[in-house]
This record gives structure tokens, sequence and C-alpha cells, in this order.
RNA sequence: GGAGAGAUGGCCGAGUGGCCGAAGGCGCUCGCCUGCUAAGCGAGUAAACGACUAAAAUUGUUUCGAGGGUUCAAAUCCCUCUCUCUCCGCCA
């Protein structure tokens, strides 16, 4: 959520800037009843003075007749002018609640995701002389995958992990988090799975991007990522700046309904309903939030670098980045048989819009409250992963190699 | 699922209709005293939204879990909801 006062104090440069995500945003609307509500309760104020004095008086007067007649009038007066008032109220709350974060400066702008920028490219893009198999066939093949029973269990976009799938699978995760605890000083978490609206408006998939989520007739919300629950600890808190930067890490599976996303990715485990993943929260300084969003990705990156794939980092275009950040970079790691770099990480730097809707505070060196800012990061999302390894770790025997630092995990080096 | 208790400032906790933003304590900050790893004394110490200001000072309003109601007036009375705790039942 943005600061109504400052979108009040630099309007054009607001607008203009939230133009850069999406040609259609306006802030007129917004202004003219601002500046209505804010007149309101000038009035308001005004009355509700006035109704104080003379409740002060009452219990001291002779004639108390007059007064509370007098009262009377001045409470109505007050009930009509408030309803209005709390009408225009939450018609400026519900368009703060949307309006996205604005785009950093550094971020290019761009109406289309192509456009993102290349920061840099690690490792060499594998070679075989041999007839590629991809992710699905040789997990079908192997049996370490199964869609066809996920399916009559569940539905499309679901998987089943079988045996040393599952295993390769709990070996990624294990070691992610391993490298993140104990090298990178994350402190882990289990969160709950279920969680409620107010969290989800914290960090920004509500009200916007309902359709995108699992709801439960109990009104909890399967979570769609664990950025979610890390972010959500501390709503509704005062830290202190000596206790920043908080490194938060935790390894959830996360719900996502695709809604929109008919006939994308319909094959294998890019895009399932559900997936999972080891995610990275901060909770910083604004003085410090951009130089952190560096070490995340290193922090992500690192994984990657350790399993030998092949991946980039892009910078995201003004129109690509997500509702609560100013900047995202993703790291895409090389799918073989796709012949492309597919989305493994997206790293974040949110300032202090998720902040402000989970009123998420800190305590500065002078005693000052002010809003932290937050930042979350894939440290990496498992199912993207796992199809890479397969298919970079094919063998021309059809067999598949472990990377060398998940073996201690899985107790096995091939499949 | 059944029965009961509760939700007040950073924390603990008092307060049952106007004198309550709220006693008292703890914590914290500043000052004094003292000379010994501490104690004593004094002062200060909530936030949000406005107005004013270069900024501060100042000032208005709001806030005692949330929402609604009664009343001239609600932390206090009534209703609904949420959450926490205890007991019983069921259960991994």
């Amino acid at each position: 959520m943005l600061d109504l006062k400052f979108i009040r104090e630099n309007s054009d440069l607001v607008e203009k800037r939230l133009k850069t995500r999406k040609k259609d945003i306006s802030l007129k609307e917004l202004l003219e009843m601002d500046e209505k509500r804010r007149n309101l309760q000038g009035m308001l104020d005004e009355k509700k003075s006035q109704r104080n004095t003379i409740n002060k008086e009452l219990p001291k007067s002779e004639d108390k007749k007059t007064l509370i007649e007098k009262m009377k009038k001045i409470s109505e007066e007050i009930k009509e002018s408030e309803k209005e008032e709390i009408e225009l109220s939450n018609k400026i709350q519900q368009i703060l609640w949307e309006l996205p974060n604005i785009p950093h400066e550094s971020v290019k702008i761009s109406y289309n995701e192509e456009d993102a920028e290349i920061l840099s490219t690690w490792g060499k893009i594998p070679e075989y002389d041999f007839e590629l198999k991809d992710h699905v066939d040789l997990g079908i093949e192997k049996n370490i995958l199964d869609f066809e029973r996920a399916a009559k269990i569940a539905g499309s976009r679901f998987a089943l992990y079988i045996d040393k799938g599952a295993r390769l699978e709990r070996a990624l995760i294990n070691f992610m988090l391993d490298v993140q605890t104990k090298e990178h000083g994350y402190k882990e978490f289990m969160t709950p799975y279920l969680v409620n609206a107010d969290s989800l408006f914290t960090t920004s998939n509500l009200p916007k991007f309902e359709e995108d989520l699992f709801k439960t007739q109990d009104n909890l919300y399967l979570l769609p990522t664990s950025e979610v629950t890390l972010v959500n600890i501390h709503r509704d808190e005062i830290l202190e700046e000596n206790d920043l930067p908080l490194k938060y890490t935790a390894y959830t599976p996360c719900f996502r309904r695709e809604a929109g996303s008919y006939g994308k990715d319909v094959r294998g485990l890019i895009r399932t309903h559900q997936f999972n993943k080891v995610e990275l929260v901060q909770f910083t300084t604004p003085e410090t939030s951009y130089e952190i969003q560096q070490k995340i990705v290193e922090h992500a990156e690192e994984i990657l670098k350790r399993l030998g794939l092949s991946y980039r980092k892009i910078a995201l275009v003004t129109s690509d980045i997500s509702n609560a950040s100013i900047k995202t970079i993703d790291i895409e790691v090389w799918v073989p048989t796709q012949g492309k770099y597919r989305e493994v990480a997206s790293i974040s730097n949110c300032t202090d819009f998720q902040a402000r809707r989970g009123n998420i505070k800190y305590r500065d060196k002078e005693g000052k409250l002010k809003f932290v800012h937050t930042l979350n990061g894939s440290g990496l999302a498992t199912s993207r992963l796992l199809p890479a390894i397969i298919e970079t770790y094919q063998k021309k025997d059809g067999s598949i190699e472990i990377p060398e630092v998940l073996r201690k995990y899985t107790g096995f080096d091939a499949i």
C-alpha cells in the first residue's frame, strides 16, 4: 500500500510512474475523494470538538435540559456526516489496497515482458550427442513420476512422485534449507498451509488476485507461497532496529489455481496446482533493502551453482514485476528439452508496501517508529528445479546422474 | 461438538455510564545522588488521521479485540463476530 500523504504531495510523479506498469492507472478519482474526505473530516472534527466541550460542561451545569437538547442536535449531525465520511474512507481504502507499488527508477519501462534485461548468465549450456528426453518421459520411464495416477487422485496439474523421485525432491528441499540456514544465516520455520484473508491482504495477494487462490469453506485459503506466512509472522508488531535484518526461510508446498493459464505448460511439473518451494524473506531497514535484494539473489544463485545448473539472471520490466514489488530479479534455469531458460526464483524488494498493509514497524535508533522493508525470494522452487536436474543430468545409457552435492541427501548417485 | 473464563498502552494490570488516553507496577530515556558489580530519588515515556510549520513547538479528532446498537454521553450497558485460555467429548 502506498502512503496516501505521499501520493497527495507527489501526485503527478506517482501517477506517471504507476502508468509504467499499466497504462490505464489514474489517480484523479482518488485525489478528488481524498480532498473531499479531508474537508469533511475538518468539519466533523469541529463538531465533535463542540460535542466534547458540552459533554464536559454537562455534569456541572445547572441548565441540563438546554444542553442536552443542543447535544442531541449536534450528535445527529455528526452521525449523518460520519456516515458519509466512512463511506468515502472505505472507497479510498479500496483504491489504495489495489494500487501497486511504485517501480524503482532502475527498472526498465516496458509493457512487454520479453524486454526483460539479461543481467548475467552462468554456466555453459550443456550439449548432448544423443536424443534428449524431457522430464515427463524420463520420469515415467524411470517410474519416478506419475501424472496419470496424480490425475486420478486429484485432477490435472498434479504430480505423484515415486520412490527415487520423491526422495530426490526431498533431498533438494533439505539441501536448500541447509545451505540457507547453516551458511546464509536464515532462521527456519514450519508454517501453516492454510491462511486467513488478513495475511493475504498484507502480502498483496488480496484483494486483487483472489482468482489465483484456492479457498476453503471456512474462509481460509491454501497458501500460494510461504512469503505470505513468513511476512505475516510480524504483522501488527514493532521490531527493534538492532534485530534487523531478520532472515527467515521455510519450506512449504504452494497452491495456485493457475486460472487463466489453460493450455500453458500443461505437461509435467512446470506448472502445477501444488508445488514445493523454499522461500527466503527478510525484514530490513529502508536504507539497506536495495543491497539486501542483491544478497538474496546471491543466496538463491548459490543453489544453482552447486547443483551445476546453467542459469541466467534477468531484471523484469515495469509491467511484469509483482504488485508489491518495486524491482524484481528472476533467476531462470536452463531446461534442455525446452531449449530455454525457465523461472526458478523471483526476488522482489517490496519496500514498505507490505509493511504498511500489515502494520509492521520498527523502532529506529532515535526511538521513532518506521515501517520496515520486506523482501522475498525463492530459494528455490523445487518443482521447477527437479525437471532441470533430471533433464540436464540424463545420460546416453538412459540413466540419470545425481549431482554431487545431493548425494549425501539422496543416498543414491543415479536413477 | 458441549460448558465456562477472558481480550485495556512495549509488557503486567486496575477501572461497571460523564471528572479516563486511561490508576499502579515493570521496562525504557534523561537528570541527581552514591563509589562499587546494586540500590535510592526526581522527571519523562502510546499510536493513527487532520490543521499549522521550512521543521519543531502547538492544536483538533479518533483509538480500551472487531463490527453494530442503546444513550445527550460507552473501556464501562445490549447484540453479533473473531481470537485466547480451562474443563468435557472426539481425534493424528
